[in-house]
DNA sequence: CGGCAGTTTGACAAATTCTTTACATTTGAA
DNA sequence: TTCAAATGTAAAGAATTTGTCAAACTGCCG
């Protein structure tokens, strides 16, 4: 096993992706989590910057906004849902990822009223903030590139959420809407089940592997021309699937 | 969705991702635990290494450092902080699950300090912690090599998983197409056909070493102009085969 | 509470791949 | 040269993976 075993390197890195360019803002209070904090992206090649109350963190956002905000929601000063109105209100498409004490269902309707992106309980692991943190990245980076993609007669927007088959619409579910944006974002390159499964339903919900082809099968009969033999959602058998374009 | 105490019924796998090849140490001393986490990992085609307390856990780890590592927090002789500690200084990209009951990590401070990479709380779903160490196994296996090899008329795009004679497609299989790929990473080394058992296939249920001559097979008919008397997948005769661009 | 849309699971057949096996051929050493 | 072991080869059989459908489940709304 020898592309496993563990190198001995000097540099700490949860992972291989790419080196992110972009700042962070962390609004945090507790002076533990912000060291923490600080010091897990940086090593992840983020500039960070930390603020541990809204009043400041407010006055950082508008001196200098940053990629991407880290806010805990129990804040002093001014709390988290305010700051959070506030950023979205004058920077709408920012991305912003929730630290949360619960997982209360209000809490959820709450973040959602509130313009937060993504969510994460506590405790949480590393590696899924990191995840999120890099998602929320990518969704703004991209944005303005690719809104628009089309094949055969099937045209789809990103920013409306809209497929359209030979100019009519198509209604997709959420979770179809998701799988097929992860697949034509990744066009051309084989993603295994469980991929997908991390990637488009996340990390909280660990459904069958089965699930995953029957999402792929509703989004053929919806899109391919004839569903039996797909063009675009091709299976790669003992590997996961392949979109296409 | 089944909890930790869920029976594995059959030997059949959970789902069917892709078959795993690594090796996983377990750090767990409840051996009502240890046992259910031993068949679950195995029936998934891991090898598995048992240990029951920090100490020989260390020793193991650093005796034969796994792909990933599970593991308890709460621990007998070292503890699992500790060896957590440890063994993130002396190899920082090694991904470490840890496992705990929630009254054990209360705080995310703690398990950020730690560095463990991620954190399923106890009782959890088997499907959850395969998913959650098939995630950290990919990220480590991101490969930053190559993506594109080429010889002959035949190239070979990993990122896309498809190979093209003479532009083009040749289709390979799952098991081909991995086979390949180790012998190119490994190219102009002699490979046993125990190692590439081992790498390619993993570790449960050895199949005879004839089926890697078979395999080979396939790729010499597929790839090389003359499969009667190959050039790049040579044979050395008493030893293995070795891959030559 | 009941209905509804979306999601997930499980079952089964169909498709595909993997493994074994048998026999032919080649290799290397005595 | 001769022989035993190793390898090449093809095809049958075993096993796995996937397509597909229907039923069970979920959360939400009236």
């Amino acid at each position: 096993m020898g592309q496993f075993a563990a190198p001995i390197s000097t540099a700490r890195s949860l992972d291989s992706a790419p080196r992110p360019a972009g700042r962070i803002l962390i609004v945090e209070d507790d002076p533990a989590v912000q060291k923490v904090l600080k010091r897990l992206f940086e090593s992840e090649g983020y500039a960070v910057d930390v603020q541990g109350n809204g009043q400041s963190a407010l006055e950082s956002f508008q001196a200098n906004p940053p990629a991407v905000i880290i806010l805990d929601l129990r804040l002093p000063r001014l709390s988290g849902s305010d700051l959070c109105k506030q950023v979205k209100a004058q920077a709408p498409t920012l991305p912003i990822v929730v630290l949360s004490a619960t997982t209360d269902v209000s809490d959820k309707v709450l973040l959602l009223e509130l313009g937060a992106d993504d969510y994460v309980t506590k405790p949480f692991s590393p590696r899924e903030l990191l995840a999120r943190v890099r998602a929320a990245l990518r969704h703004t980076q991209r944005s303005p590139n690719v809104n628009l993609v089309s094949f055969d007669d099937i045209s789809i927007d990103f920013r409306k959420m809209e497929v359209q088959r030979d100019g009519k619409v198509v209604t997709l579910t959420a979770q179809e809407f998701k799988t097929l944006k992860f697949l034509v974002e990744n066009a051309d390159r084989v993603i295994g089940r469980d991929e997908l499964l991390n990637d488009v339903w996340g990390y909280q919900n660990y459904p069958s592997t089965r699930t995953v082809d029957n999402h792929i099968l509703k989004l053929r009969q919806k899109l391919e021309r004839d569903p039996a033999s797909p063009v675009h959602f091709r299976t790669v058998h003992g590997m996961g699937y392949k979109f296409v374009r």
